[in-house]
DNA sequence: TTTCAGGTGGTGC
DNA sequence: GCACCACCTGAA
């Protein structure tokens, strides 16, 4: 396995970014933190990210990114002061999240890795959904290189995981899942199914969208449109969440309909933040 | 040994 | 529409 090189620098501005926040908000999971160096792959190319005076350091080793993907990754062109400011203000809850939360950027994540990955994560938890996917991405992704005697690799492509069989897709901890990861994988293959449809639909129709695929319901719907299309419609509603709702704000069901009337066009940002609190103050 | 974890799909009413 | 419940697995 050759070693990857070192194919470009690029500088992430600190301005409302916060890259330890952002990437441990559970909105992603094939990032690693080691030493302060943050690792990840985009793509084809594998990222490292550390601190500096100005904000972040990025090297990219293998194939160039470009600042253009980083940036749209990270949503750097979104301004997220308004809107923060705007949810601030609607009460106590939502002021503490935004100021524990500060930083945090909802990204725009390749979209079969985060179809497939957020499947993945019903009825599971973080630890579990890093170690399925890693399994899945050595057995089925293409090793692009080595760095510091790790081997990274890419996201499997849908084809290689439609033609898999189920024996082979039963990697560590998958379980029932293995079933709903080659069906989805099968649909959008057989069906040459084109995962950037939902960028041109609404966000009602795009949720029923991504429905169509075994193992997606609801709340998988909202985390891929959320992390994946940028639909800040999305309020993604787990267990926590839930408690959350009925806990700060009275709310035992109908979820959407006060989500959207509460927290108006960004009901998106405003639930990764307060899961981003209460998901801190449980730890 | 039992329970639960960042849900979904199937079933029955 | 809504309420149940089985479901893979690992950790507590």
């Amino acid at each position: 396995m050759r070693n990857l090189a070192l194919v470009e620098k690029l500088t992430l501005r600190k301005h409302e970014l916060d890259i330890e926040k952002t990437l441990d908000c559970g909105q992603c999971f094939r990032w690693t933190v080691l030493g302060g160096v943050h690792m990840g792959i985009i793509e084809r190319s594998v990222l490292m990210i550390r601190y500096s005076e100005a904000g972040y350091d990025v090297e990219v080793y293998g194939e160039p990114l470009g600042e253009k993907v980083l940036f749209n990754y990270f949503d750097l062109d979104r301004d997220y002061s308004g809107i923060l400011e705007v949810l601030s203000n609607k009460d106590d809850h939502m002021a503490r999240a935004v100021n524990v939360g500060k930083g945090i950027r909802l990204l725009k994540q390749p979209l079969f890795e985060i179809l497939i990955s957020f499947i993945l994560s019903s009825n599971n938890n973080i630890p579990k959904i890093k170690m399925t996917l890693e399994a899945l991405c050595e057995r089925f992704g293409e090793p692009l290189g080595m760095l510091d005697g790790n081997i990274f690799y890419a996201f499997p492509t849908p084809e290689i995981l439609a033609n898999a069989s189920l024996e082979a897709l039963n990697v560590k901890a998958i379980g029932y899942r293995a079933k709903y990861i080659s069906e989805t994988a099968k649909a959008i293959v057989d069906q040459k199914l084109d995962l950037n449809t939902p960028f041109h639909m609404d966000y009602n129709t795009a949720r029923a969208w991504l429905k169509q695929f075994h193992g997606v319901g609801d709340k998988v719907a909202d985390c891929i449109l959320l992390f994946g299309y940028s639909k800040m419609e999305a309020f993604p509603v787990d267990t926590w969440v839930k408690q959350m709702l009925s806990e700060y704000y009275g709310v035992e069901s109908k979820h959407e309909m006060f989500v959207r009337d509460y927290f108006k066009h960004y009901p998106g940002i405003a639930q990764q933040y307060l899961f981003y609190m209460i998901r801190k103050e449980r730890r």
